[in-house]
DNA sequence: AACGTTATGTAATAATATAACATTTATAAG
DNA sequence: CTTATAAATGTTATATTATTACATAACGTT
């Protein structure tokens, strides 16, 4: 179950926002959407981003500079993240798959160090830009 | 085997800086250290980071805006790449570790999307700094 | 009410990265 | 050697992404 967490005025603004679009959003984009309801800042997006990804509502897309709303209704935390990115359209979808987060949960190697969290971007042709 | 790539000027002066440097680097940094050998521009840095990942002589480490050195010799491309970082001390390390590799290389899921490319980072703390 | 914590507002600035254009150097073919 | 082509360089300006610093307000608990 997912912990209901009560979200602030900015906070809910940015990721009702972020889910709407169904995409990643780049944060001077959504700056600009959300500046006719009084968000006017950047730093009031980075916050309000850095707390959303900080509960697992939405998750940084790293090679992207790009934030989109967690589409696994199970991560409470961005600590275990994988995604798909088309490099032609840019598409990007959140891969669940169980098989492969044990595999990388249970990741371990010899350097003696304790892995807590982790972010997998897998790069490719979705099936639209395959076909062209 | 690698093929000797035939680095120009600039990537040379920039990948010997990173790769004496033993762990990332970031553009404006490496910008810095390189001005006395007459780079002055970010975009002379930027175009040499550009062509050695492209050849995979250095890697970037996206969660961080920042390059390393190949530190597996066998990587001509930078096209499935893992890491782990120390979120701490900030050490990062290259893995190469051939099941994770394979692994992540022929991982298919139903999306239809054919992958030819990832990026793995593992965040966590390091054994120096577990210890503190 | 008093307190500590979280969120907000605002301005300025830092850090990261690219666009546009002119020129030079390297590579390969004829 | 000459011409053509691609790759690399130099330079200026600018775009994009993100944080620092400081002041104030709202929220949750006792
Ligand atoms: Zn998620
Ligand atoms: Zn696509
Ligand atoms: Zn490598
Ligand atoms: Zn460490």
């Amino acid at each position: 179950m997912q912990k209901e967490y009560n979200l602030s005025k900015n906070q809910k603004i940015i990721f009702d926002l972020i889910d709407k679009s169904g995409g990643p959003m780049k944060a001077y984009s959504i700056l600009f959407n959300v500046q006719k309801k009084g968000i006017k800042a950047p730093l009031q997006v980075y916050r309000a981003l850095d707390k959303l990804v900080e509960i697992g509502k939405i998750h940084k897309i790293e090679s992207r500079n790009a934030f989109i709303a967690c589409q696994n209704s199970s991560c409470q935390i961005s600590k275990a993240t994988a995604f798909s990115i088309c490099e032609s359209c840019e598409n990007v979808s959140e891969i669940s798959n169980s098989k492969l987060s044990k595999y990388l949960s249970n990741f371990s190697d010899n350097s003696g160090m304790k892995y807590s969290k982790y972010n997998l971007e897998f790069f490719g042709l979705c099936k639209k830009c395959k076909s062209k």
